[in-house]
DNA sequence: CCCCTTGATTAGAGCGCTTCAACACTTTAT
DNA sequence: ATAAAGTGTTGAAGCGCTCTAATCAAGGGG
């Protein structure tokens, strides 16, 4: 800066004021520093400038899995928001692992974002406590019941007790009874889902029925289960997977046991991902509005930065998509 | 600091050294420092730190599109190798936008990254001369032919040309003579993979029906080149697509059109994504080792860092998975 | 002719940290 | 006893920028 201020023979204060687009400056100043500029190749170091700011302009966020083509679109929605705004983001992937998404966090608060999104974390409450305090913090898809209540967090969640009782409502209306729930296992949003199944079966009439076991989110998590099911004498004649991989890797599994969907089994899974729709699986699933949420996530933090402090929670309704997987019990 | 400094009563530049971790401390002061900066909760400013010490230990990621499983797994390839050498990542989305992925760059680099690492990205030379004189980048998965030549980028890359010649000379050994190839479009690796399916083609005699149609790198992309190739009279009897997410997209369509896979035409896609591997699907396709990837590049980043000034280039070995997709051609 | 605006420019302090050279103590060798 | 050689600690400069308050030049009244 200090070259370019030179070689424009203005001082550094005024190459600052051209660079950040000022407008009191006169228009022969401003064509020579940026002349100056372009022949130095001049990069502005974000780091100075955000230090000397107190200010980032950045979101952090954290996401629970990337791999996973639902938080990546979850993101993808953050992003365009942010842009929009002007600021910039930075992705820490915790990779289902706890321990890491602890340390993902500390790390974005070091890089003094101002903004903490939360894709599908784990994070609890007390994880939380400490951070929220200091920056504000939105919860995305992760929906940790009764762990909200920090003053500091905001959450965008769909309604999976909601979205979970429409599946068992779209089941037992084709005359489904066994109808089995793998769940997320310790996935922020296994709970409500699984909350959402008992509550639907009940509802039905087949609470004695109801049977949950124990899954997780991605497809390998379903084969151990799969098996199981199918050495079991009353085997279950639908299957409710926590969310689409898992139901991917249990169509792969049925698939291997010569179990055909939906003649023998109806099957449904969650988030509506791009896999869902592939023809060849044709999957019924429950949508929840991706893009949609990431967008909200970044409007709440917003929101705080312009002073609300009230916590805020806006839940979306999730939609059932009929697809090829589900049909009536066998004869 | 000054405050922790002062609960420690100690200057700030051996609370400095205390939170770097100095061996030169008495343990006494240490744990004084420590306790006071518990008690007040310090977090280093990470900005303040990377200024300071003229280095940030951050690799910029720039990806062509997150929402691709090759793509974010090349990314966990990165993140685990850049963690394990105390890195940390910024990952930018460039959403299959040339021209976000230049401003994206030109933010990385403003955010002094110590190396930059573009993943699958459509730059090619004079995108990065100028910044590559700056920063040491790596291209990952993005093959620009004869793009490379900046003595400050390495590559790192699976030999597409020869992968698509595995392709080719599988479909042959079926019997297949009228092959297609819906190509990647715009996308960095089109070229080479268009190359290589021109070359297999020729090798095998059938250098007059080779027949290349432009597609893309999503689903959505192959639903225009189907309803045309069926069309036509010749229609072919296998079709190449650029990867899998492609394939996908044409497989959904064949199967709107009717027309079985692999009875009536066979298909391989590129990447061997797991959505390649679901059993409703099961593409055969090409293999690229994705986490090795990630971790090749970088290594590649921190040998530049430690004086290597040579530009470097790894091709990898594609690997041929054969699943169900591909027969021979219907009689 | 002087005072006041108005608009453009700049000096300099400060952002939160690191680091080097200097300093005060000990300890050991002489 | 004194010099030499550690230990541990600190003062202060500096990283690249922003921003407030001060300065300066040039008109425009009165």
């Amino acid at each position: 800066m200090e070259d370019v201020a030179e070689r424009a023979d203005v001082s550094r204060a005024l190459v600052s004021l051209v660079i950040n687009g000022s407008p009191k400056v006169s228009e022969q100043k401003r064509r020579r520093v940026l002349e100056a500029a372009r022949a130095l190749g001049y990069r502005p170091n974000l780091m100075a400038r955000s230090l000397a700011q107190q200010r980032t302009r950045i979101i952090g966020v954290l996401v629970n899995d990337l791999r996973n083509p639902f938080f990546a679109e979850v993101v993808e929605g953050v992003e365009t928001a942010a842009e929009s705004d002007e600021f910039g983001i930075v992705v820490l992937n915790g990779r289902r692992d706890r321990v890491r998404e602890l340390a993902a966090v500390e790390t974005l608060v070091q890089l003094q974002v101002e903004g903490l999104a939360l894709v599908g974390t784990q994070l609890d409450r007390d994880d939380l406590a400490e951070v929220a305090d200091i920056v504000p913090a939105v919860m995305v898809a992760s929906d940790l019941v009764g762990s909200l209540d920090h003053p500091g967090v905001d959450a965008i969640v769909t309604d999976g007790r909601r979205g979970a009782e429409l599946v068992v409502e779209h089941l037992t209306a084709l005359g489904h009874e066994r109808i089995l729930h793998i769940d997320g296992a310790g996935n922020a949003s296994a709970a409500e889902r699984r909350q959402g199944y008992l509550r639907g079966m009940e509802a039905a009439g087949l609470g004695d029925l109801a049977d949950v076991r124990t899954g997780g989110d991605d497809e390998a998590a379903a084969f151990a289960v799969i098996d199981e099911i199918l050495a079991e004498p009353d085997a279950p004649t639908a299957i409710f997977a926590f969310n689409d991989l898992l139901a991917a890797g249990v169509l792969d599994r049925l698939d291997d046991a010569g179990v055909s969907v939906p003649a023998d089994m109806s099957l449904v899974g969650f988030d509506n991902t791009f896999i869902a729709a592939l023809h060849h699986l044709a999957l019924t699933t429950v949508n929840q509005p991706r893009l949609t949420m990431g967008e909200m996530a970044v409007a709440a933090l917003l929101e705080r930065l312009n002073g609300r402090d009230e916590p805020v929670r806006h839940t979306l309704d999730p939609e059932l998509v009929v697809r090829g997987t589900t049909g009536p019990p066998p004869a």
